[in-house]
This record gives C-alpha cells, structure tokens and sequence, in this order.
DNA sequence: CTATTTAATTCAAGCGCTTGCTTGAATTAA
DNA sequence: TTAATTCAAGCAAGCGCTTGAATTAAATAG
C-alpha cells in the first residue's frame, strides 16, 4: 500500500492508484494485480467496486471535463492575436510538462489521445479537437474567415502540433537539447518563443489568403 | 499463412509477417504466435531461426537505415531556405503518409519513436534525432548562426512538430476535417501551406534574434 | 542410381508464468 | 442477525519459450 493518507475507502483508493498505474503504463500494459496491491486491496477488489478492468479505467474518464477543458480566455472577444496565442500556449505548455509531475489525468488524456485504448466514446475523447476547435473559433475571428476550410484547419493543426511535439518527444528533447525544458525559466522563455513563431505562421496565412 | 509469395523461406516469411504486426501493434502488445501462425511456420520457428521475440524484432531494425535519412537536399549549400522547407515538408509527409498505407518499417520507427520499446540502441532509434539535427544545420546556415542555442533547438523542434501532428493525429485529423488527408492533391496543398507556415516561423525568428 | 548416413528444418505438446476474473468462505460493520 | 466488505485460492486463457521426436533435405557411400 502507497497511499500515504489513511481513512479512505477502498474505492477511491483503487481509483487513485489506478490513475496512476494506467498514466504511467497504458490501459494493456497495467495490470490489476499491480493495481491492487499499491493500492493495499485484494484482487477481487477491482471486480467487487467497478466490475472488471475496463469499467475501471472508463470511471477515470467520468470524473473531470473541467480539467481538460481549453483557456476560455480565447474565445473572449476582446483577446489580441497576440495575447491569445501567448496564453494558449502558456496554458497548453504547462498542460504538457504536467504530465510528469503531478497530473496523472492529464497524462492519461494525452495518451488517450496518442494510443487509444478503444474503450472510450469517440466524443470524450478528443482533447485535441476540443483545442482544435477553439484555434479555430479563435483564428476565424482574427483572421475574418466566414466559414472554416482546409487551410484554417491546417493551421490550426500546425500550431496544436507546436506544442504536441514537447509532449510526444519530451524524453528525446531532454536529451538532445538539456536547458530547454528544465527550470521554470526555460518554459517561460519556450512559450514566448512558441507564441512569435505561431503568430508569424497565422500571419502569414493571413497573407497568403489575400494574395489569392 | 497470408504471404501470397511462395518460394520465400520461413525465415524471411518471419521477417516480413512480424514487421506487420510488430508496426500495427506495437512490440508488447504483438504476439510470437500470431506471427507465426500469419507466417505459416510453427511457433518454434521465431527461437529456431531468432532466438527469441526482441532478437526478431531488433533484427528489424538492422536492414533499412537509409530508409530513414532525411533528404539531403537540405545539407547542399546552394538550397534556399523557401526550396529546403518546401522539400523537407515534402519528404517528410510522404513519410507520415506511408505509416497508413505501404511502409510498415516507417510505420515500426515512429512507432518507436513515440512508444519506445526499450530494446533498441539509443543511436539507432532517433529519427527525430536525425532529422532534428539535420534541420538546425540547415537553419544555422540560413540564419547565419555560429552555435545553435535553445532558440534555435526549440524552432527546430517546432518545425518537426508541424508535420509530426499529422502523423500523431491522422485519425482524429481525417475526422475532424474531411478533404485535408485524402486526396493525392490534398497532400500537396498541405505540404505548399505547411513549408509557407513554416518560412513565417523561420523569419520571425530571424527577426527576433536581430531584435535582441 | 540407389542406399545410407548426416544435417537442417518442422512439428505437436507442454512448461512456467502472467493475465483478468471468479468463488465461497472469513471478517467486519450495521 | 443481517448486510457489506475482504480475503486466499484458483480457473481458464494467453504469453514467451523449450523440447524431443518426426520430417525433410543434403551429403556420402556402395
């Protein structure tokens, strides 16, 4: 048993430890015995509170929303290009260094994302749609797009894919480029980087559009 | 048995059958014996000729190495930096293309690259490496750069990730937007946005290190 | 060319292990 | 007494891998 704090129930004990286990591993490769044991309860614990396996992973899936859910700042009507895609990328960046310390939910989300398990609604999946989604109300408006078409999509695409790359390839970014992703400092000044680069790209679809 | 091609030895039938599964499934998840029953050959076959499973699959890894070189069009010093964008993106998405369709080696590097199976030397696995390190030369000449630094290791990054959501994401993607991942046409448009999306960054970057 | 020996290959069977899950009894709480 | 919870034990299935015999191919001898 890991679970420092004493007085709770075995349930939740379970469904702490196997956020946990299924952040660190995935949904195949976490076993219930692992599971079961960090969390001090029998085997047939599993079966006894959720059923089987896969009920215990989707009752992960049930609890947040709100935490997964994009900077509302963008979607004010009054947020600059500039202020929104620096904010987006503050927020999405601390998204993605979470992942290794601290939220285990937000781990689990992006390797729902990147490897699905096949036991989720297609809806509750996509946190990158959802952010896509929001690029793209967001860029519509600053770019005066009527109807959304390929192009806008791409670009929204390419400016969550900014990001995605410092999850997807944080272990080989660590180790090719050490002082990039370290101190707080580091993903201040990644972000501000990241927000002039996204800019100069939107700018420059912008112009392209006209120069059709 | 599914390889129509007779007169091929159970070794090679081996090789090939695994290279299928290994790159639809991923290392842990992929079974010896599903391989070998596809294969036609008795499971004893992979210990016979292999040793064992990560001997067979570490032997996957030693025949393309060219399969994986980035282009070399971005290492001649008379390539513009509009040219070598375009060519890189153009190169790198039939890459990503591929994963779906063809070339299942392509398909077993990204897949390692984003789900690393531990059994590979480190030297071996890096594509993005490769290709990372390919782009920051290629940048610091345009850019006229003596030492790469964060700045430009982070852009590098970016410009990797504007092509690298497109393989991550390709399901989503094909979802949420219809007409961007299909067509042959669709490809090239991308790839023509995408190189343009990418110049921007290029250049704001430039004209933030002046800036400074 | 045939017969015999030798080596290479294929095979069914199964071992030890881990997986998810079940069960009926023991334990605890109401 | 009754209900809720915990438990050890174990089942069936799948896993990687092994084994010794059966089969086939190759080499050698008459």
């Amino acid at each position: 048993m890991e679970d420092s704090t004493e007085a709770v129930d075995a349930r939740t004990r379970i469904l702490r430890t196997a956020l946990k286990v299924f952040a660190s591993k995935g949904y195949a490769q976490a076993s219930t015995r692992e599971i079961c044991q960090r969390a001090g309860v029998n085997v047939a614990g599993i079966h006894y509170y959720f059923g089987d396996k896969a009920s215990l992973y989707q009752e992960l899936f049930q609890i947040p929303e709100r935490m997964i859910r994009p900077p509302i700042i963008l979607d004010e009507a009054d947020t600059s290009l500039e202020a929104g895609l620096d904010a987006w990328y503050r927020h999405i960046m601390t998204f993605v260094l979470d992942a290794d310390s601290g939220s285990h939910m937000r781990l689990l989300f992006l390797r729902e994302q990147v490897d699905p398990s096949g036991l989720l609604d297609v809806d509750r999946v996509g946190i990158i749609g959802l952010y896509h989604a929001q690029l793209v109300r967001f860029l519509k408006r600053h770019l005066r797009i009527e109807e959304s078409d390929s192009a806008l999509n791409q670009l929204a695409f390419t400016l969550v894919g900014m990001a995605m790359v410092f999850y997807v390839e944080r272990a080989a970014i660590r180790q090719l480029t050490p002082g990039l992703m370290e101190s707080e400092e580091d993903l201040e000044a990644v972000v501000e980087r990241m927000a002039c680069h996204a800019l100069a790209a939107v700018e420059a679809e912008r112009l392209r559009r006209t120069s059709l």
